[in-house]
This record gives structure tokens, C-alpha cells and sequence, in this order.
DNA sequence: GTCCATCTTGAGGTACTACTCAACTTACCG
DNA sequence: CGGTAAGTTGAGTAGTACCTCAAGATGGAC
């Protein structure tokens, strides 16, 4: 609505650049919640600088993450819209997100809405919670994907590997039972592409 | 091995009572990383007073969780043993936990070894594994459950239950993307009790 | 009753992290 | 060149939790 990015003094705007730059390498080696007085000395400026430029976490969050996550995701978007099938698409969706889930902590996160405040983050990740919802709504109709495994499962099977990828201890393995169950879901029919619409 | 439990002054000794009854309630109330401040106030006492008596957190945790949890457990282990196939003791087995694990956060804390230096609480946790990778041996034999679902995964399973249960906003449906991973496992094969032994 | 080994106490040191603000510095207008 | 609004600084406050230890309290043997 505002456009009140007036004039911001030069030191003032290469100080936000020099935040912004730590901000995307510190969060995305730590994740969301890394210290922010860390991101002000990788950045070579005080936390007090940090707290005037962006005021909170989620707004340093905001100015940086989305663009890196909206770009991977649409990314992740293209490969699976490049898929024959609706059983094929949405395979590829589930493996493309717990790979970038479990790459980059601050993708992690974001896709958990740990920052609920950061809007702009929860709404880029929205676009592909409902690319998710689409794709199992697809994989019904093409008869491939059973009906009682709901959007709602695939955002619980997404946030289950998000948790596990938290956690340093993790034991190797925990990604085959997320597999497993969505791999249960599959039903042997031959795809449909002419399934009827009406229910 | 050394039975110096020599004499204990008699305040000392209502002291650790104190101590054990109240780090029952917070543990079982915050799980095994409850502050011990918090412990000591409830008991009454000083954090001094906890220090002096136990030392270190996980010896506090070894004198009280590992009788409860082994109760727990062996009560488990009496459900699961009443089962008439493997299959069925199985199912109780990981039902069993994931209700311990979700009913009481010390119990959660124990399971996923939170806290590897509180070593008889491992140990007791340690029956309840070998029980589980007993079963999972057991419904191989029987021909129930598919070869390719380990003890592993069977661990790693309970490890996400356990993941997924400390987190305060989890999603409700976590559990049914467990489920189903382990229900995709069963074989549809009749139980054939006399199953041939050798490999 | 006395006395002292045994216990208890809780303020204080350490280590994190978030967030603030008075004093200082600097970009930039004229 | 000032002059000053805009910006930076970093020590300081606050909250959480761990762990310690010198000083004070007390159980119980005699």
C-alpha cells in the first residue's frame, strides 16, 4: 500500500544490503530462529543497526526468505508440472519438498510456519501448500492415489519429515516410513485419464 | 555394585523423598528437560539441596523414571503377551507406545533416549526394544509382516511418534500417516502357524 | 547439653539470546 | 564548509537456565 521507501541515507541502505546478504546465509545454515546478534556480526554492523533497519525477526525474515523460497519452490513446481501423470507429479512434489526440507534449514522452517508473522514468507509457502492440495485432488480423480489419503495427510506427512529434519539425533531411516506410508496410498489402478467428473 | 547408601542424615534423606516426588510430577508434567529449579521449589528445597544429593540430572532421572516407565512398560508388555498372533501383539505393541509416549512427556524423553547418561533408565528402555524387535521377528516368521519392514523401521518409527509428540503445535493427523506406514506392511497371507524355521 | 560432621541455603558466576537507548558519528543539503 | 537530521553504536537491562560454594543451620553421637 505504502511505497514510503523514501530516501533512505546511502550508509543506511548499504547497511540493510550487508544485513540482508548475512541474514540469507546465517538463516539458511541455522535456520529461522539463529541468533540475530549473529547475522549483525557476519553482516559487520551492530545488532542495534539490525533492530533499526528491520525492527523485528520477522521482518528481516520477510525482506529475505520468500524470494529464495518462492524461487525454489517454483522450481520444484516446474519438474512437477513436467510429469505424465498425476501419481507421477505428486511423487515428485513429496520427495522435491522433503529434499529442499531437509537442504536448507530456513526452507525448513519456513515450510513449517515456524514464523507465523512472517507473512510474506506463510503466504509464498501457501502457493505450494495448495499446489499440494491440487496435486492429491489430481491423483483422485486419476484413480491412482487412494481417497482416503487427504490434502490433510500430505501436509502432516511434509510436516513430519520438517520435525525430523530438526532434529540432529535423527536416526537414518525415519524418510523410508514417510515413503512407506505415502507409497500405501497408491492403488494399482491403471490410470484413467477419462475418469468420470461427477461424483 | 557399592552399597555406600551408609547413613544419611535424617533431613537429607526427606529431602531426596522431596526431591524424587517432585521431579516425578515436573518431569512427568514438562519431560526429562524440565528446569531442576523448577523441581526443587516444588519439593521444597533449594537447587543447592538437588545438587547435593543427585549431582547431575540424569542421576535425579535414573532414581525416579526408570521404576515408572518400567511399570509402564512391563504392563505393555503383559497386553502385548496376551495376543493370539504376532500380528496382533505387534499392533498392540506400537499402539501401546505411541499412547505411553503421548500420555507423558518423561515417558517420551525416555523412549528417544533424550538423555543417554541416565543409564538405567536406558537399560529400561532397552527390554521394551529388544520386545519390539522380538515382534517385528516374530510376524516375519509368521508371514505377516512384509520382510522389508525392519526392527530399524520399527524404531524409527517410534522415534518420529516421539519427534512429532513434543512439538506443541503439531497437526492433528500425525499419527495417522504413522499408521499407515505400519499397516502397509502386513501381508495379506493367512497366519500359518507352522511355518518352516530353517532360511 | 555440647559440639561438629553433615546438610542446607541462595546469591552469584557463567552462558545464551532478545531488545533498547543515550551518546556519538556521518551523509548530505544549501 | 557548516549544520543537522538521520543513522550507528554497544554497553546495559531483562529473562532463562545451569551449576557452585562460602556461610549458616542442624541432627544426633556422646
Amino acid at each position: 500500500m505504502a511505497a514510503q521507501a523514501k530516501t533512505l541515507r546511502r550508509d543506511a541502505r548499504d547497511n540493510m544490503a550487508k544485513l540482508r546478504a548475512a541474514a540469507l546465509e546465517v538463516f539458511s545454515a541455522k535456520g529461522l530462529g539463529a541468533p540475530l546478534e549473529e547475522i549483525a556480526k557476519v553482516a559487520g554492523v551492530s545488532v542495534g543497526t539490525l533492530y533499526n533497519r528491520f525492527g523485528t525477526r520477522e521482518a528481516l525474515i520477510d525482506s529475505v526468505i520468500p524470494e529464495i523460497a518462492g524461487s525454489r519452490l517454483k522450481e520444484l513446481g516446474e519438474k512437477v508440472a513436467a510429469g505424465a501423470t498425476a501419481r507421477e507429479r505428486l511423487e515428485t512434489f513429496v520427495h522435491g519438498m522433503i529434499d529442499l526440507q531437509h537442504q536448507d534449514p530456513a526452507l525448513n522452517d519456513a515450510i513449517m510456519r515456524r514464523f507465523p508473522e512472517a507473512t510474506a514468507l506463510v503466504d509464498t509457502c501457501a502457493a505450494s501448500s495448495s499446489l499440494g492440495r491440487d496435486l492429491v485432488d489430481q491423483a483422485h480423480r486419476e484413480g491412482s492415489l487412494a481417497l482416503d489419503f487427504t490434502g490433510e495427510d500430505l501436509f502432516c506427512l511434509l510436516w513430519m519429515a520438517g520435525t525430523a529434519n530438526r532434529e540432529e539425533a535423527a536416526p537414518l531411516g525415519w524418510r523410508r516410513i514417510l515413503t512407506r506410508a505415502l507409497d500405501s496410498a497408491w492403488t494399482d489402478q491403471a490410470q484413467t485419464p477419462a475418469a468420470s467428473d461427477t461424483p
